[in-house]
DNA sequence: AGCGGTCAAGTTGAT
DNA sequence: ATCAACTTGACCGCT
């Protein structure tokens, strides 16, 4: 009943998606500047199609994609409109064939905003950055049949209360389809399960609970608990993430990620229900073939 | 061809 | 006040 996912890269697997800076880009004429961004999509498109059908294959259910998908997407100088680069229909085209993959084998698809996506910032500007970002990978997620873009709940600014308050209103500054693929994480270090939840269920965001961060920022609820209170945000298959501390839990950074999910750390409570688990683990693919096994021999049916 | 410093963005907390 | 850590590899300019 576990549908474990990986997340954006491969450790042996030769499947790359690639990307440029935007210092490279300036020092180009614009239309050369577009020409090289073009058959960046167009590359990582194929890419995310070889990547799917890789995971379909070895019975990895979901995948995250990565944000840099369309590199630079969103950058103040060097960002561009899908429909401006050489090529679009192409690049569209290519995105939606992974959305057929998607749709017909069942898979799942997800986006992971990272640091920089802020919606409960104090700063206007922040916020708007965010929100140009999170409509990016609503853009992209649309295409290719993705049904979650993850975000953290952003700063504590000294006052959670306030800053819990802008997020509530950030989201209503995205678009339907951003907006209802939005989810909200637990992070390790400001906010956790319990302090999420009361928005979460107020405003039908699903929690996106990582056990590995409530271990690191611990709120006082069990893990079942924070599990259960989790589940019943979701009006579909909840996603959740796992991870194992690189150095041990009694090591100088537990947050920091191992290569490798040791088993003891996946919530048994996990098993009862139909879920997907994202693998945050360094060794990507084959962390995910390995907790895979060791969980089919935990309890052979419940495994996929 | 190979090497290593650098890469858009925000926030926090260690120094 | 400054800066590394988040996640991480890959790009890109230099030899």
């Amino acid at each position: 009943m576990i549908r474990l996912g990986l997340c954006c890269l491969f450790r042996e697997q030769p499947i790359k998606f690639r990307t440029t800076t935007a210092a490279a880009l300036s020092r180009m004429e614009r239309s050369a500047a577009v020409r090289k961004l073009a058959d960046l999509c167009l590359h990582n498109a194929e890419a995310l199609l070889q990547a799917l059908t890789y995971c379909h294959a070895h019975d990895i259910g979901a995948f995250r994609v990565m944000s840099q998908i369309l590199p630079l997407k969103t950058h103040p100088q060097q960002g561009y409109r899908i429909e401006d680069l050489p090529d679009a229909q192409e690049i569209v085209a290519r995105f939606q064939a992974c959305g057929e993959l998607v749709r017909s084998r069942g898979l799942r698809t997800s986006f992971h905003p990272d640091q920089f996506v802020v919606l409960n910032s104090p700063r206007d500007s922040v916020v708007a950055a965010s929100v140009a970002e999170i409509e990016y990978q609503a853009e992209v997620a649309e295409w290719i049949g993705a049904d979650v873009i993850n975000i953290h709940a952003g700063g504590a600014y000294g006052d959670k209360a306030a800053a819990l308050a802008r997020l509530e209103a950030s989201l209503e500054m995205l678009s339907p389809r951003a907006r209802s693929r939005l989810t909200l994480e637990n992070d390790d270090a400001i906010y956790t399960p319990a302090e999420l939840a009361p928005l979460c269920q107020r405003t039908a965001t699903p929690l996106v609970y990582d056990v590995h961060h409530h271990r690191c920022c611990p709120d006082g609820l069990t893990e079942i608990e924070a599990t259960d209170l989790a589940m019943a945000t979701w009006r579909r298959e909840p996603l959740f993430h796992i991870s194992s501390p690189l150095e041990g839990w009694q090591g100088p950074k537990p947050e920091r990620h191992h290569d490798f999910i040791d088993l003891r750390d996946f919530p048994r409570c996990w098993l009862a229900h139909q879920l997907t688990v994202d693998v945050e683990a360094k060794a990507k693919e084959l962390a995910v073939f390995q907790l895979k096994r060791e969980l089919a021999a935990l309890a052979p049916t419940t495994t996929r």
